[in-house]
DNA sequence: CCAGTTTACTTCAAAAATTGAAGTAAGTTA
DNA sequence: TAACTTACTTCAATTTTTGAAGTAAACTGG
């Protein structure tokens, strides 16, 4: 039903987005019922990507009206993510990077947006001066807290309750998976 | 210790990512242990975004490579995303844009790269001569078939049992709701 | 039937986000 | 100490997204 929803043509017995049948093990065993049989239906790769391609684009334009509603103009969805990834730590633009799967330059032009705006301070490192240390000033806390507070509500709506909880952590950690597979993926091949 | 991962300085007793501690129901009655403790650690609204954001740029990359390696100048990721969005079937550029939560000029835009480089066909409907009726050329079904024999190695290793299957479901699942919340959010307010 | 509105798109120009090549300066190593 | 590596930054594209304005077909109430 998810299948129909996606794929209207499909034949379900045959191949589904790049799954041979035998792809797959037997979708057995699960007449024993402690859970409801969850996985009628195969969800694939592709499918996967995007609907994180369109949940991902729900939320940047949800942050967009949430900073619009805080009458900030200067920082846009992507930007309000680089500062929700350094959130209440003090840290180098490389652990930036590997927060959020940079591009240096990507960074280093948010960073000056953001240090233009007067939303993140950055030192030079005692230690390694080539190493910038870059942390939220009072008012890049202060938006943070406030963008924050908006999601309390979604965060309520969104795990009510303790099933809520544990699908909320299978989907972090499956999408923690993909990230891992994808990426490796994309450095030394499959 | 995913916290740990993501939000280093954070007090778990007492606010996460916009969570009051009120906001949770009680997480207990977790050692009937049928299954286990998955959720020792709450998983935010604001860390899934960022999990999804990382995701999906490790997708539109790996797109990126897949396409260099089949010889495709002149797809990019997003049009890619497009393509597969259409699949198998003939369908309206509204209801394309439904599938992708694009905005209408983008879809457009894309529409006319894709016609241009031959992936589509663009027939006006016959009941309705406004809307147009899209769907993959010869070419782009082969691209598509391509892209999806590539998948097929990712799916084999997403999904190597029964437990992977359900998991990828139960995210998939989650990310609709995510959809759904974040979607009509942004149209009603919450 | 026919003015006015709505729907289904397209076009265009601008803005935002991403990429990649080249640069700089500080550390590290042989 | 010369050569190399690391940790970024800058700049100039390119790609992607947005929003305003336009067009043509379909619908709607008088």
């Amino acid at each position: 039903m998810i299948q129909k929803l996606l794929h209207e043509g499909v034949e379900v017995e045959t191949s589904i987005d790049g799954y041979d049948a035998v792809d797959f093990p037997e979708i057995t065993a699960e007449k024993q019922g402690h859970k409801p049989p969850v996985h009628t239906v195969v969800v694939t790769h592709f499918e996967l990507a995007r609907m994180i391609e369109r949940v991902n684009r729900r939320f940047s334009s949800l942050l967009r009206t949430e900073m619009t509603k805080l009458g900030v103009e200067d920082v846009g969805p992507a930007q309000a993510m680089v500062l929700l990834a350094i959130g209440d730590v003090e840290l180098s633009v490389g652990e930036l990077l590997d927060r959020g799967h940079y591009i240096g330059s990507n960074i280093s032009y948010y960073l000056k947006q953001l240090a233009d705006g007067g939303y993140i301070d950055r030192v030079a490192s005692q230690r390694d001066k080539r190493s910038a240390r870059i942390r939220l000033t009072e008012k890049g806390e202060r938006l943070c807290a406030n963008l924050r507070d908006a999601g309390g509500a979604y965060n309520r709506v969104l795990a009510r309750d303790d099933d809520d909880l544990r699908n909320l952590e299978i989907a972090f950690q499956t999408l923690h998976r993909l990230e891992l597979v994808w990426g490796n993926a994309a450095r030394y091949g499959i």
